[in-house]
RNA sequence: GCCCGGGUGGUGGAACGGCAGACACGGCCGCCUUAAAAGCGGCUGCCGAAAGGCGUGCGGGUUCGAUCCCCGCCCCGGGCACCA
């Protein structure tokens, strides 16, 4: 991209060239650098500074989304978001802010352990060496961070930390009386004074300590659990539901995924499910972000309710949305894994079983026990794509519908979930579509129970209207007639005061599976002792370092195959994995856990960590933590105040993150209830690839345009839109936008191409506008062939002085509410005003630079500086617009007769209503043609519509 | 299927319900130059010679006035999807 041709003679010796651009940008980046300008200084520790200018100032903390240091370097689209904050927080520190900006790596994760495990190579090592490649990069554009609160979560001092806060969230369990996660030895101590009933009802004196322990992990925010799990052979590892595919394949290389009973870690952010929606409500995030995790906790309010089955102690508890439909329950379906499955299956078929119920087989347990192997091997991808085909089977047993004492036949289907609800439901096919499909696939009686307005039609009806056969006078129960709201609530305290149910709310939301088979991930500091029980690491024995071992693959497998187990890495390192270890009680044999924590750990916690990051003694100290993130009023839910990334983290990041948040609030760790105050999606730059006749990707760079065809040489070629990528051949560098133009021509080019949060095609041709836009403004203070300043000190003429404090108003405008394109178009009109003047006044052109250098911070420099000011303008006053000259003098009203504009009248800004009106009725009085108009409508300082 | 977001010149995009198309790219014309590049200046929504007319996906509505608000379609992008 060198094509910008400079022969020495033929261009001003002190034009704004790329060369002379990257010069001053390496000497900026350099004092920026030593004088540590960007540096926040926080209000204790090592990194306050009483004497820094902004020390104690309204503070602002600005947060991107961390990236992952892959291999293959940055392309333009990466630093979109980083430059974005980056000119909101030069505003923000112009405008008298203390502003923390940082950067770190999210550095755990599958790439560089993949690279690893091809290569031999420590994937520690890929890991530092694309860090260090990334910090060059963003380096060079010229981001105004605190270096020294640069973190990766690969470093020990920071998984330490994260190891931490694992053991403060197993060392949990969540109060629901008090709505907190509160310490675990809070509730063995309420336990031990039997101010809680064990789960069997026996005293805590009389159970042994297996048994006591057991009953506290259960209790844990983070346990291990033996439960169906997302199993990915071709992985060799398991996922969370949010890795997993609409299709059910894994999101990281498109393999199968099996649902499989395994043990694995997991964290109970289910407890967290209606704080985690509620608080939606105190975020500035976006519409779309906020429906989104709503969505995805999925609260559904019901009941529950409990179907006796005749000859077992267990009821069969269901939830439904829809307890006013129970007289229509004509059948109900259990999950296949549901526990209660087997103690109800019988020995044999009972009478009158239809054939086509037991799917062939001699017995319920043969029918049970083919089905279950049958749905177990069905991978994800078949069960959805079979989705309207309904199969289960029966089991052979009947519970009694609690409202009439009906004999209700129950089966085992996969089409009910073990995970969601109670796993169990009571089937109403006459007003649940899935229900009536499974009914007619096993011709199960259909009863209708809401009346549809305009007659039935041959399906179900999940609409509103009134109750029908759903009366048992015996029993105190009539909904008939009762719309579907005013039923559930009958029917729900009818349930209640007859003891069959209550009312209920559920979540779709899951609890998160948080154990990988993976090397490239913080150990777990847990180890197990004889009992196969977990035991916490003591504070003093983190950080728990990663091994060295040699192969760092997991043991992957056929991707079809279903029945494997997974197999990690760090089992091969026998000597770590079996440890003698005094934890208090002597030396003793222990085996540590093997898994490792998900990429999403480090992410979770890590905006805390830039606020105090070589705290040795906690995660972030408290005074700083408040300072930082504290809520700045009662009801504030505090956290980061602007956070900026890709709407792709709307649901996994920065749900886990809040989870982890609110638990460390709940402990008292901090103080602000929310991590993530403001968020800010911004969008992509996407870019255009080519594809030849036999589909390979050509160079994008090399392809034409003539008459609306591509070419590639001469070869036609067609055009597709998405991602910049490798292997698409369409990847442009910012390393090659510098060299040609400058990062402030790249960072202005970025900025100008449309709103932050709309993705937009790149365009390598287009970025000389915003090249030669700072080469006006140069202009406007060098002269190009001298080097001479152009800035004289004589005040501005009336017009220019307007138009600055015009467009001063607007750019401050458009900076606090992130519209930057629009700001740069302002400082662009601002400057080809300014450019047709013979001289320079020293009052437009100082405000001019000062505006300019939140966008183009080198060059601005550069020019403050020429202009007689030592030092840095990154702690100048931004500047502020006179409000007595943004009135104008005189205005001009457009004139409309019949909304069309007609004419146009120029009057004194002061002109009063009669005044305009009469000077616009002068103006079009050949379109009223001597009539009197119905009606003049003045709008002052806009406009008059007429009537005719 | 359900739920969001969005359709404005050749292109990226501007417009508190008030002159549609700011700003930029591209294109055309000109200046400078032996020449080219760079740079600079002008023009550039569509139709029309002009006057003028038509224009913000399509069709309606509210309003003095609609890119903006309401209703119904069409298309594009995203999310969710057997969640009882």
């Amino acid at each position: 991209m060198s094509d910008v041709v400079e022969t020495a003679g033929d261009i001003p010796s002190f034009r704004y060239t790329a060369a002379l651009a990257n010069e001053i940008e390496a000497r900026w980046q350099d004092r920026w650098e030593e004088r540590g300008t960007f540096h926040a200084p926080n209000p204790v520790g090592p990194l306050a500074d009483p004497d820094h200018p902004r020390a104690g100032a309204d503070k602002m903390y600005i947060l991107d989304m961390f990236p992952y240091p892959s291999g293959a370097g940055l392309h333009v689209g990466h630093p979109l978001g980083f430059i974005g904050t980056d000119c909101y927080g030069r505003f923000q520190r112009m405008a008298g802010r203390n502003v923390l900006h940082a950067m770190g790596f999210d550095s755990f994760g599958l790439p560089a352990e993949q690279y690893a495990v091809q290569t031999g190579q420590h994937p520690r090592k890929t890991t530092d060496e694309n860090i260090t490649r990334y910090r060059a990069q963003l380096r060079m554009l010229g981001l105004a961070h605190d270096g020294r609160r640069s973190v990766a979560t690969t470093d020990v001092d920071f998984y330490r930390w994260t190891q931490w806060i694992f053991l403060q969230v197993f060392n949990s369990w969540y109060d629901t009386d008090r709505r907190s996660a509160r310490p675990i030895d809070e509730l063995v101590a309420e336990f031990e004074a039997g101010a809680r009933p064990t789960p069997d009802g026996r005293p805590w004196a009389d159970l042994d300590p297996v048994e006591r322990r057991l009953i506290v992990d259960d209790h844990r925010l983070a346990y291990v659990s033996q439960s169906p799990v997302n199993w990915c052979p071709g992985l060799g590892t398991v996922l969370a539901n949010e890795e997993v595919t609409a299709d059910g394949r894994s999101e990281r290389g498109n393999f199968p995924v099996f649902k499989r009973n395994l043990k694995q870690w997991m964290m109970r952010i289910t407890a967290y499910g209606d704080r985690l929606l509620a608080d939606l409500d105190t975020l500035d995030w976006p519409e779309p972000i906020k429906l989104m995790q709503r969505n995805w906790i999925g609260r559904s309010t019901g009941a529950h309710i409990d179907f006796p089955v005749p000859g077992s102690a267990d009821p069969i508890r269901v939830f439904t949305t829809r307890p006013d439909t129970v007289f229509g329950a004509t059948y109900m379906v259990l999950a296949p894994e549901h526990e209660l499955v087997d103690r109800i299956v019988p020995g044999t078929w009972p009478a009158g079983t239809r054939d086509a119920w037991t799917g062939g087989h001699a017995d319920p347990r043969a029918a049970v026990a083919a089905y279950r192997e049958f749905a177990a091997g069905r991978s994800d991808v078949e069960r959805q794509a079979d989705a309207k085909e309904k199969t289960g089977v029966f089991t052979g047993a009947y519970a009694t519908n609690p409202v009439n004492g009906a004999p209700v036949p129950v089966f085992i289907a996969d089409y009910v979930l073990a995970g969601y609800g109670t796993g169990a439901i009571m089937a109403v096919p006459g007003q649940d579509e899935r229900d009536w499909a499974f009914a007619e696939v096993f011709d199960l009686p259909i009863i209708r129970t809401v009346r549809p307005s305009d007659g039935f039609d041959g399906k179900a009806y999940t609409g509103d209207g009134p109750a029908i056969n759903s009366a048992a006078p015996d029993r105190g129960l009539d909904l008939d007639g009762l719309g579907v709201a005013d039923a559930k609530a009958r029917i729900i305290e009818w349930l209640e005061a007859n003891g069959h149910g209550q009312g209920a709310t559920t979540y779709r939301l899951r609890d998160w599976l948080f154990s990988r088979q993976r090397y490239w991930g913080e150990p777990f500091p847990i180890v197990y002792d004889e009992t196969g029980l977990p035991v916490a690491l003591p504070e003093n024995m983190l950080p728990l370092e990663l091994p060295e071992i040699d192969d760092f693959s997991p043991k992957t497998f056929d991707p079809e195959a279903a029945d494997t187990s997974p197999e990690t890495p760090l089992s091969r390192a026998r000597d770590w994995v079996e440890v003698e270890l005094d934890l208090g009680d002597g030396p003793k044999r222990y085996t540590r856990e093997t898994n490792t924590m998900p990429q999403w750990a480090g992410s979770c916690w890590y905006e805390m960590r830039y606020l105090d990051p070589t705290n040795a003694g906690r995660f972030v100290d408290p005074d700083n933590e408040t300072y930082w993130m504290g809520p700045r009023g009662a009801g504030d839910c505090g956290g980061v105040d602007l956070y900026v990334g890709g709407v792709e983290h709307a649901v996994l990041h920065l749900l886990y993150a809040r989870f982890w948040h609110k638990v460390l609030f709940d402990l008292g760790h901090v103080t602000s209830f929310e991590p993530f105050r403001k968020l800010f999606n911004q969008g992509y730059i996407q870019a255009y690839a080519y594809t030849d006749a036999r589909g390979a990707y050509v160079n994008a760079a090399e392809v034409e345009e003539r008459d609306g065809r591509w070419f590639h040489g001469e070869v036609e070629v067609n055009r597709e839109y998405g991602k910049m990528g490798k292997s698409l051949r369409n990847v442009v560098t910012p390393d090659e936008m510098v060299e040609a133009y400058g990062a402030d021509t790249f960072r202005v080019y970025e900025m100008s191409m449309g709103p932050l949060e709309v993705s937009r095609p790149w365009e390598t041709r287009a970025v000389v506008g915003a090249y030669r836009f700072l080469q006006r403004v140069w202009r406007t203070v060098v002269d190009e062939e001298t080097g001479a300043l152009r800035v004289v000190d004589e005040p501005a003429d009336d017009a220019t002085r307007r138009l600055l404090h015009r467009i001063v108003d607007g750019v401050r405008a458009d900076l606090t509410g992130i519209r930057l394109n629009t700001a740069i178009a302002k400082l662009i009109e601002l400057t080809n005003a300014v450019t047709r003047l013979p001289a320079t006044p020293r009052e437009v052109a100082e405000p001019l630079v000062l505006m300019l250098a939140p966008f183009a911070p080198h060059i601005a420099e550069e020019l403050w500086e020429r202009m007689g000011h030592p030092g840095s303008l990154a702690y100048a006053d931004f500047p502020t617009a006179d409000p007595a000259l943004l009135v104008a003098e005189s205005v001009t009203y457009p004139v409309q007769v019949g909304g069309k504009v007609r004419g146009r009248i120029e009057v004194p800004a002061d002109a009063d209503e009669p005044t305009v009106r009469a000077a616009a009725l002068a103006v079009v009085a050949e379109q009223l043609g001597g009539k009197e108009p119905r009606k003049v409508i003045v709008v002052k300082g806009r406009m008059v519509s007429i009537v005719p």
